[in-house]
DNA sequence: AATTGTGAACCTCTTCACAGCT
DNA sequence: AGCTGTGAAGAGGTTCACAATT
């Protein structure tokens, strides 16, 4: 496949979820123009991201909500269920645990890591907490893809480095440390204080 | 000041908490390119990054890690406390007050505010759960220049709106909805879906 | 008449490459 | 000799503008 920019990806989700509101509210056809005002960007922005995966509009209509969000979600893979784990059940973790709002959308964490050996074997909201030691069978039985990193930013490389030797190429780390992972493996960091940086660094010196 | 890219400050970010984990480790001086490798960049780039702001290594030698990071932290504007709001004290608002990690970086929660009348008047670690009605005083008060939004997305634009007219400048919205915002305030989103999504996307069409 | 899909133009960000310092 | 700081070149992403279509 084509290289595909971050950015279109993360648009692409931007305008999943635009859909998602508009069908909720009844709306059936759309511009790119609308997209876009609701995005506070461009509608040429929208139309060529779109243009990377085929033509689903038509000329002089707009888009029809339904057909346009169904056929995103097939782009991002999202018509399906992913299995994820946690590794890490400290502070993080249970707030995530908690906050299960990405359930509703395919993303399914089956099973907990933690090293402490007074955690492992409890269960919480039905979801076991493993060794890590197990990780290799427990990745394959549950066919894990995902793997979400929330343990201390010092141990996070590593726990990253058993997880790829288990198979797993998807990650989400919350860990606020850079890591190295083959080409073939995907990081994506989840990090408040670099958003809150951002905004003192705006407060500092732009507003 | 010259436009800065928010690339290069999401940069900045991690070369702080770079430096931070060198210093720890008791480096005391360091190279661009062992910056860059550190965090997948090129050497370059880290050098550039700098260069906006001004000239802080020697050369020959390299950077001398605590003045460097002093020095990106007066960037960043981390020399000095900010006084943080929470809007909505839900799953995710729960979630991060517990996760208070970044508290130890000058961001400071001192105000939780929510509209339900059973949860106003309570006190969640010492922080005082207030009516979204009392905001303009209490903003003025505790001299509040961040709000973190952690409202359902259907009240996510409203509740930004309330805070401009208080005289706030700078969000976190963790609701996954866009919002409209003037040119002198900044949104910055957080919204794990987004990742997630990409890692679906990834696992899907790339891998 | 309205709106898409897209090549071309434009702009921004990244990398190169080297003069200039230490 | 080694590494920074930076102008210039290159790559990549965004916007323009218009032919094509409904």
């Amino acid at each position: 496949m084509k290289k595909i920019s971050d950015s279109t990806i993360r648009r692409l989700s931007k305008y999943y979820r635009t859909l998602t509101g508009l069908i909720e509210s009844g709306v059936d056809t759309i511009s790119s123009n609308e997209i876009a005002n609701i995005n506070s960007i461009t509608s040429a922005q929208v139309r060529k991201d779109l243009s990377f995966f085929g033509t689903f509009g038509k000329r002089g209509l707009g888009y029809n909500t339904e057909q346009l969000r169904e056929q995103i979600a097939k782009i991002l893979g999202l018509k399906r269920n992913w299995n994820v784990a946690m590794v890490g059940f400290g502070n993080i973790g249970r707030a995530l645990i908690n906050y299960m709002e990405f359930k509703k959308q395919g993303f399914h964490i089956s099973a907990i890591f933690d090293n402490d050996p007074m955690k492992v074997g409890q269960e919480v909201e039905s979801i076991k907490i493993n060794s890590i030691d197990d990780a290799a069978d427990i990745v394959r039985e549950q066919n894990i893809e995902i793997v979400i990193i929330a343990v201390p930013g010092k141990h996070a490389q590593a726990t990253i480095d058993h997880f790829i030797k288990c198979g797993v190429h998807a990650f989400l780390n919350f860990a606020p440390v850079a890591v190295k992972v083959p080409d073939d493996v995907l990081v994506k960091n989840e990090n408040m204080s670099i958003e809150l940086e951002a905004l003192s660094f705006f407060l500092t010196n732009v507003k």
